[in-house]
DNA sequence: CGGCTATTATGAACATGTTCATAATTGAAC
DNA sequence: GTTCAATTATGAACATGTTCATAATAGCCG
């Protein structure tokens, strides 16, 4: 008894508001897969949570604060494990691709409501589930730094601007490559990530000014010194 | 008679419903503007252009349709002036960044509706006006494109990717600054721009392998010959 | 002109996200 | 235990994008 009382934290109220947000995320969250956005109605998710239809507009603005209520936890997990993936003494082009991986094996999962999602996140600043999504976008960015500060203690590189620049750019391509790979659905998740590779590997290379002079082909990894 | 039955080109059918378009689109542009996009109803578009509210929706698929119907014109007229922009004997940098300026320019114009279209450009395929869109943007790749060919062709630059290719990261670039440059309406276009170049210089430049050794500090523009 | 068909126009009806006045519930004060 | 204020829950009412059955119109033939 007294553990039961113990476990069920301060408060019933506490509680069963925890509770509700639970179920509200669940109904969502699976609705939303199985019928994608725009085809599930709020009173659907209403109904399926066991709750009223206004309820739900407690706990979030609105429909497209319930999407990323849905989604913030799940890729907040898929940048955190993109954190341990990168291996201090691999090529940076590998960890920089082993982070993309992740995340492209995560939206690709989903494809109909990745497209959707990731539309809704440019410029999603105003709703209530914004900061933390805002937070795991600005860990994501210095992810990509720290990866590249590694590479410059390695000798690796040596870019000409601060290394968490340097990952805003490679946040860049990352960005539009992943939408790109995700508007043709053809397209398998190998064949993805072979072209974010070739653009990174634009972006680590240059446009070698007449000063670089890059071979024509061969070698795709493994920058040489210069002889 | 006969003058004024020329004039009316082939049908007073066709001539109405041209004309009606351009009502629905003045109508939609302006109140766009005024109220924004959300703040706007279809009731009003109609009220406004005078014609029925289930008129438009013979025009504009959807309401996300009418915006493009408003857009795609402007943002096509932006992108061919960026061709003209181009100056063969410009430094490959000066070249991107005038193209990039119009493009700046033309959305900084509207910021809060820049924004709404920004967001819907991504995965905008499936709606009427989505042809003519995708085929802007193929253009300004395109552009970006031949832009590199040039700085190719004058032995400024010598990538180890197909100009093409080596548009599209830029490209990739310029959709990320520019959304984030619209994001926080602070900044003025001087800035935004001027973060622009910083990322595209790291892309023309490279991360700098144990080979390039960039230079920390001077010389921002012309790329030098290798003494 | 007078009918006839295809095209175009229309707004009432519908679907659904969102608001809000009202009700139910909780926890504490006495 | 009763009372009461604060919090939380609810669905009817509302606003608005979209559909669709119906009407108006244009062009054409006899």
């Amino acid at each position: 008894m007294s553990d039961a009382m113990l476990a069920a934290a301060d408060g019933l109220r506490t509680r069963n508001k925890l509770e509700k947000l639970r179920r509200i995320k669940a109904a969502a969250q699976d609705l939303f897969v199985a019928r994608g956005f725009d085809d599930t109605t709020m009173r659907e998710i209403a109904l399926r949570a066991g709750v009223g239809l206004g309820t739900i507009f407690l706990y979030a603005k609105d429909k497209r604060d319930l999407l990323f209520l849905t989604i913030n936890e799940p890729l907040q997990a898929v940048t955190q494990r993109a954190e341990g993936a990168v291996d201090p003494r691999a090529p940076l082009i590998d960890n920089l691709l082993a982070i993309a991986r992740l995340h492209y094996r995560f939206f690709g999962r989903q494809p109909a409501l990745a497209r959707f999602a990731l539309r809704e996140m440019t410029f999603y600043e105003s709703g209530e589930q914004a900061p933390p999504f805002q937070k795991t976008r600005e860990r994501l960015i210095r992810l990509f730094g720290r990866t590249i500060e590694l590479a410059v203690a390695n000798g690796e590189i040596a870019p000409s601007e601060p290394p968490l620049f340097a990952g805003w750019t490679v946040f860049c391509i990352f960005q539009v490559e992943l939408r790109r790979w995700l508007a043709d659905d053809a397209r398998g998740l190998r064949a993805g990530l072979s072209e974010l590779v070739r653009a990174l590997g634009l972006l680590t290379r240059g446009f070698g000014g007449a000063a670089g002079r890059a071979p024509r082909r061969r070698q795709q990894r493994r920058s040489k010194k210069n002889p």
